[in-house]
DNA sequence: ATGAAAGCGCTAACAG
DNA sequence: CTGTTAGCGCTTTCAT
């Protein structure tokens, strides 16, 4: 309230409403929301519609969205619940995919981080539903299966880089697969025909499915899949570095690793013993983790986990724009990275 | 709705709103109200306060926020526009601070990225200020210099690691300064008096408060100041590679680095070199970049930039919660990180 | 101790 | 062509 009380009111000034405009234009209410909503399809005389619009302007009105969708009965929101994608370096973009998605379309972004809290979890989204979200997304930060919380029940919802075997949700997930596929192709295109596979020992849709696709790059080349050849290492630098020592014996002339962290750890190990990349060893990761991928030396060749396009397509299941079935998952594709991590010419 | 329709209708399923309550319970919508606010200074019988709590529960009923805040005139939520801090990796600590405290205080926050586009921008606070948003949380990615939007003028705002000299904005930033002496008193600490600081080229508030913190920490250690051991490094491991050419000629035995990017650089260049940190050269960084600081090897002593508290901090003087003055710019400490690349013991 | 009623700002029939 | 009116779901005096 502006009244001239000498208190510091730090309230935004004067909330011009239509009824202020009407007033003002010596129209009613109704007219003003016909023009102020470009509405061609109710007649209006140029004359008033211009008087209107002018008045708009003089008084600077700005709709009350509130209002608006009070009476539409639908929001202009998407809520976007996550155990911590703003947290973790890269699954943020799963945020700015939403967001930029969804305001694409003139939703806005509701936000959540849970931390993985239950409580808090239900709280967010009971919250989210009572402010009339149009839809959930429900999003992890390392893709895996999940439970979903019975506050998501019979809500408008999509599952973001998790999924839920169960239930009849639908879900958007990274093709780990292909993922791994692509890696290897990748250095089988080199020549590469002994390469080892660092894969996490972590489970996961990750562990199973990259593997899944190494070995079906494997086999469309043609090549014996040597259960040898896949070592297991902790998902981070240490684990690259650690897991040199059984890599050294198996006499491979390449290596896929589970992440850009175990490829850093294993250049490490390459360098300390004066080996070359990719001349003695061709290297290819996955994530594309910017600051390790791109500045390694030589800079590492990977791939990219779709989180901007994990957020974006979660959107637009949600609003419906790309209709899919209930209960399905769609795998969206890895794209791979090159760099230098593997020899352009031919290697070995 | 549930009618019995064939169509799929994929809308929620039924709002159930106070007035349904009401006439369940066999009341008021306005002793509804009461209850389910558990308003204890309107008297109300018990006996109608269970049977309504009753009704409430069994109806499952859920406010509608949209029209609550119309009614209260004001919302419950607080918008954050970014340049892009769900792009950066760390910088994303700026939405979850922000979320976590607003969150805290019963509000939702609205993030809309705009990639530094100023026409998204501006459509973003527009679209903010319509949903009467509480006030808006103004951020960019890295700390600098800014003149605020048009869009945000008699706006309730703060901004976040960003600052606008002219203006009377509040804003919340990193103490650069501050944490350019922490990281240098840690290596006059262990013994060092040739300190090399590898500064970034880029003008910007982190240039000048760092190398300010450099030299207050010289100075009250009684070193003096040599120019001539400020090198200029560009701010990422090229940098840092790159910048150990000038470094080894200048007979330092420790490295503050502008950033952790930086210092993995040179660790790379005293690697080639066969040199060992921290004896032969004591090493700390900055930003505390969990992938590299943490796991290189020796894991990087560094500082890091207070991002969530920025974010936080940003939430809590918007809602007059740490009550600052207008225009003042609060900075916030930028906390030491100590690892292994500074010895623990004396070096030199 | 509880209910009726007046809006909050806006949209959408329905009248004229 | 434009104005009247009835709500959207909720809060809040003011009666009773």
């Amino acid at each position: 309230m502006q009244t001239k009380g000498s208190g510091p009111e730090p309230t935004t000034p004067a909330p011009v409403t239509l009824h202020d405009v009407a007033r003002a234009a010596g129209v009613s209410v109704a007219t003003v929301s016909y023009v102020a909503n470009g509405r061609t399809n109710v007649r209006l005389s140029d004359a008033t519609r211009l008087r209107v619009q002018q008045a708009l302007d003089d008084l600077g009105y700005r709709p009350n969205a509130l209002a608006k969708n009070l009476v539409k009965g639908t929001s202009k929101f998407v809520g976007l619940v996550t155990d911590g994608v703003a947290t973790t370096p890269f699954a943020g973009q799963i945020i700015h995919g939403a967001q930029d998605e969804a305001w694409r379309h003139g939703f806005v972004l509701l936000v959540a981080n849970t931390d993985a809290d239950p409580q808090v979890e239900h709280e967010a989204i009971e919250m989210m539903r009572e402010h009339q979200v149009r839809g959930i997304l429900y999003s992890t930060w390392y893709h895996r299966e999940i439970t979903v919380p019975p506050a998501l029940d019979s809500a408008e919802m999509v599952l973001v880089n998790c999924y839920a075997p169960g239930s009849d949700a639908r879900a958007v997930v990274p093709d780990e697969r292909q993922g791994g596929r692509v890696a290897t192709e990748q250095l089988l295109e080199q020549g590469h025909r002994r390469i080892a596979f660092l894969n996490t020992t972590w489970e996961s849709p990750a562990r199973t499915g990259r593997l899944a696709g190494y070995r079906d790059a494997l086999a469309a080349a043609g090549v014996g899949f040597d259960p040898a050849l896949v070592i297991d290492a902790e998902p981070n630098q240490e684990g690259g570095y650690a897991a040199y020592e059984e890599l050294r014996r198996l006499d491979v002339t390449a290596a896929f690793c589970h992440n850009d962290r175990v490829a850093m750890g294993l250049y490490d190990a390459l360098r300390v013993r004066g080996l070359k990349i990719p001349t003695d060893l061709a290297i290819v990761g996955f994530d594309n983790q910017e600051v390790i991928a791109a500045h390694l030396r030589p800079p590492l060749t990977t791939v990219q986990l779709p989180h901007y396009e994990l957020g974006a397509a979660g959107v637009r299941i949600l609003l419906g724009i790309d209709p899919v079935p209930t209960g399905s998952v769609s795998k969206l594709a890895c794209p791979l990275v090159p760099r230098e991590s593997v020899a352009s010419g031919l290697a070995d």
